[in-house]
DNA sequence: CGCATTTGACCCGG
DNA sequence: CCGGGTCAAATGCG
């Protein structure tokens, strides 16, 4: 466990000069997350409202520019660090997986991804409170209990990666337990279906993912309104975790600056 | 009854 | 060898 980032302090102004377009990467990165709050914001806004919806639409196209901005941004930026390949992507996909304990194993001599350095695919690395509705549908393939994590990591897959051949894939991983739960999420492979689900917005159901259907909510806020109980995700965990909570004691609430890890396991801890 | 989720086993890279 | 990622049989839910 000796395996630690060698920049124990990360400091949040790099002394090398960061390319412009490092910048624009970080500023969308913050834009895109601050719309992504702004649009729960909205969605927590009583329906009465008749512009909300429209509200929640802008806010989504918003997000989906910053989000297309971005990921450009960042393939450039990847390639223009890594090898000069230009993408080839997953081109030749291996029906077997890793699992499977039939007998019968071919041992996959193909190499699967990994050239010779940096191959990986695309990846993209958020932090967000709703890893749920993001406008696809996903399935669930695995969990799995990251060492040194307090939280399980969620492995998903797009719903239609058999018949569409979609290879996006969406790791979720609960980052801490405040009641405002965030979820780091990592997007791996663009999706190469078109298969967004129905609007949110519009007139109709409302209700489509957050189930109003109960909820009076004459007033905008309880005062003992925390027990959001969200409908999936993340399991509540064993009674006994308690550790010492002095990790991560920066601040609470009000966030000027995040934490974007890009493609280095760092940890929390 | 069909589908998505669950969950333990397996595989691979470091 | 260990840890992370994936598969697929079993189970639960609609």
């Amino acid at each position: 466990m000796a395996t630690r980032m060698p920049n124990s302090e990360r400091s949040p102004s790099p002394p090398s000069p960061l390319d412009q377009r490092d910048a624009a990467i970080q500023e969308l990165q913050k834009g895109s997350d601050l719309v992504k709050l702004l649009g729960e914001q909205l969605g927590r806004l009583p329906v009465q409202l008749g512009c909300r919806d429209d509200a929640l639409t802008s806010v989504r196209d918003i997000s989906m520019s910053l989000d297309s901005s971005l990921y450009a941004l960042q393939s450039e930026r990847d390639q223009h660090r890594g090898s000069s390949s230009g993408a080839g992507g997953p081109g030749a996909v291996t029906s077997d997986g890793g699992g499977g304990r039939s007998s019968t194993r071919a041992r996959r001599t193909t190499h699967r991804r990994g050239k010779h350095g940096e191959e990986h695919p695309r990846r993209r690395i958020f932090t967000t409170t709703t890893p749920e509705n993001d406008g696809y549908h996903w399935r669930k393939y695995g969990e799995k209990t990251i060492l040194n994590t307090e939280f399980p990591k969620l492995y998903y897959r797009c719903g239609y990666s058999d018949e569409r051949k979609c290879q996006a894939k969406k790791y979720v991983q609960q980052a801490n337990r405040k009641h405002p739960p965030e979820f780091t999420v990592t997007l791996t492979n663009e999706h190469t279906c078109n298969t967004l689900l129905p609007d949110q917005p519009s007139s109709s159901s409302t209700s489509q993912v957050l189930d109003f259907t109960k909820a009076s909510m004459s007033s905008p806020m309880d005062p003992h309104a925390d027990t959001a109980m969200l409908k999936e995700e993340e399991e509540e965990e064993a009674p006994s975790i308690d550790e010492s909570t002095r990790i991560m004691s920066t601040s609470v609430s009000s966030y000027g600056a995040y934490d974007y890890n890009e493609l280095s396991p760092q940890s929390w801890k």
